[in-house]
DNA sequence: GTGGTCTAGACCACG
DNA sequence: GTGGTCTAGACCACA
């Protein structure tokens, strides 16, 4: 359990996974929960790379996909900044997590499982993460 | 959408995926579903390879996945059968459901939502899904 | 755990492994703990192919091996027949543990552990199966 | 004998056994004695084919049963290497070497062997090898 | 016929 | 450069 943090930014990463996955999920994730604010500057490339001794190649390709989903943007000259647009953010997120969702559920379903199977697990499992789930 | 019916198997492959995955998926499904019934043969490697088009060394490493995880068994010479037990299946179902679940609220928790977000959103999206969910 | 008794013999077969290899190694046992008798017949090819729900082809290897090993002997016409005399089974006997016990010796030095650590594990976790381990 | 050292690693390989399983072995024998460092970079897969003349995928095969066992890590674009982990390592060869033992102690059984016979060979053939068998 | 091993060589994603 | 996936096709042991 590596964790870093650059700048307001917190990192865990994990090397059998894509690295610049992990760059992405976790980037994403600070922004939808408001650990790093709208309009923030970003680490650079190059620092961001430094400090997670990664390729700036990679550290740039998560950059790239930040900025295609509109959570980013780049000012010339300046570096990279969290987009100043909340309704951007909140979109993305419910998009993001309707994906992922569906996915899920999709999985669950392969696996002979109904929603109520799930409903029940997480109730006895996840009591803690729970947020609210008087069933 | 090319479905194959192989045997009591029913197969849909994607080339934009690692192959060996998506019938080890499909495979495991089944069988968790029922839809292969306990001690059944299972097509041959080559046989399954013949009819989805894919090298046998593909198959092959599906299957050797699915005896690792326990679910099916070699007969040398004989062929390849679906695990006889029922309580491996049932082990096997639920510790990978359980895998999938708490990766899936990780998920969700880095994106900022609750697991009553959650339920919301599946109670509004996925009614025919459901199973009970009265929350 | 498919336990079958064919004659004075008891079969166990498990599907993992050479089945041949598994036929000779029981009626090996068989023979070196006096189970079946010096001079006893053994149950034809046929039958015991037909017990075990084997190919007869596989049951021919094994007992083609155990003739090899001078642990049997055809009597044209007669069946098959446990040998009569007690030094061959004696001789045989320690020349395959010989064996075995080398590998195994080679085996645990390639795990880095000594004789000493092989003794101690054994004492503890075999103490039903000991003969007499004062270390 | 044909020795071949790659890095820290010397592998001896014969080719009437499947090559996966040696290189396996030899791997996992190495790091048991420590004869390779943890953490340890492990010669690339094309490295170690070209050195012993061997298919890289042969080589693959054997270094994803390392991984799978947590010896080794994988880490993408960079590498295989060594776990860091000492708990790890000595969790596995304890485990493999009771399985060797257990397997063994079965093995003499069938022959009819007590503990007591067997300890008594390897006094007499293996003195050299002893680690302290006083009896 | 079955599964198991191996080779040769291609193409891809990642860093 | 690294590992990962896939194909085509050979040869083997086993039943």
């Amino acid at each position: 359990m590596e964790k870093q943090q650059v700048g307001s930014l917190r990192f865990q990463i994990d090397f059998s996974q894509p690295l610049h996955e992990q760059i992405l999920d976790q980037v994403r994730s600070a922004i939808a929960k408001g650990e790093i604010g709208l309009g923030e500057k970003m680490p650079s490339v190059r620092e961001l790379a430094q400090e997670l001794r990664m390729n700036p190649n990679t550290v740039m390709r998560a950059y790239q996909e930040l900025e295609r989903d509109g959570l980013t943007e780049k000012r010339r000259g300046q570096g990279t900044f969290v987009t100043s647009s909340p309704e951007r953010v909140q979109v993305f997120r419910t998009d993001l997590a309707a994906k992922y969702i569906d996915a899920f559920l999709a999985q669950m379903s392969s696996l002979g499982l109904t929603w109520t199977d799930v409903k029940a697990y997480i109730q006895q499992n996840h009591t803690s993460d729970k947020g609210g789930d008087r069933s």
